[in-house]
DNA sequence: GATCATAATGAGAATGAGTATCATTCGTAT
DNA sequence: ATACGAATGATACTCATTCTCATTATGATC
């Protein structure tokens, strides 16, 4: 598990198109203006979206093309799908393209913001479930960790 | 975020029977048949699963009946409702019931299992969690660690 | 132990996020 | 310019989960 850059916007708005674009076409995909915009709107909210924010955001775009593309940008390894809220996915740039870092989740609102953990104790975090996973013959591709609570906005009550 | 024992089995089934009932009655729930086979049905198993494991396991438990009591479970802290892995939800034991632990979830065949770390690392990610939390006016619940790869039933192809 | 109020059940309908279909439009290469 | 494959978007569909509601079980009271 490598880690991108320590900066939480580690790429220009241009670089990060061309990364994009890259990724795209590595894999045959073209990157189309509502690929490029599905790009923008995430960039934009610097925090994960679900799809009626992107449609929110970005009146105009079809849901069912949004749809096939998050997942397009899914499969070619520029954005993330987030299952650890609610029954609604959460979509956020992959790790290249955003530096390697964990979650707040509400448990009121289920609002996601990211947080950032230091690279010690995220090698220590590494080491052990390389460990564990070992033993059960499991192969590691990434770990998730997220802290589920309440936002600042849904208070502690 | 206090941890159970130490063992992965703490309870003797009576036991485990005695703690859901008293959970239950806390929150003014009575614990019928269909409530105790769902939770014989989850002790058996010994890892998460899903509603059609549930409704397999124990033929003539109405769908309908299972999720409610799922609901009512989980409410009232008996189980957790696990949201890591596909379109589905996957039901384990809450924390008193079974002691702190995270999962190795199989991204090719969804498959769900338990592993625990020791305690040093959790005091330490709890505390890392704790100073970012802080740091946002979020106030932590729980945290959840989840390994992502493939099982050894599906190989590392 | 009969009665009553309330909780629980289960079959089926409804909800809703996400996916598949398919005719049309767009981009790109020749 | 043209032709061909990729992308789009409206719509139909799937399916996990929740809701509805009539029926049944449970526990308390007399």
């Amino acid at each position: 598990m490598t880690r991108g850059p320590d900066t939480d916007t580690p790429l220009s708005t241009s670089d990060l198109h061309a990364a994009v674009s890259h990724c795209l076409a590595r894999h045959d995909y073209r990157y189309t203006r509502g690929r490029r915009r599905l790009v923008e709107v995430i960039l934009a909210a610097g925090h994960p979206v679900t799809l009626p924010d992107i449609v929110v955001a970005a009146p105009g775009l079809a849901p069912s093309s949004a749809y096939r593309n998050l997942d397009v940008l899914e499969r070619s390894g520029v954005v993330n799908r987030i299952t650890a809220a609610g029954d609604r996915a959460y979509f956020e740039f992959a790790e290249p393209l955003l530096s390697h870092h964990h979650h707040l989740v509400c448990v009121d609102c289920g609002s996601i913001e990211d947080v950032f953990l230091d690279d010690e104790l995220e090698a220590s975090v590494d080491q052990s479930l390389a460990e564990v996973a070992g033993r059960a013959g499991f192969t590691p591709l990434r770990h998730s960790l997220d802290l589920h609570g309440r936002c600042a906005g849904c208070g502690s009550g």
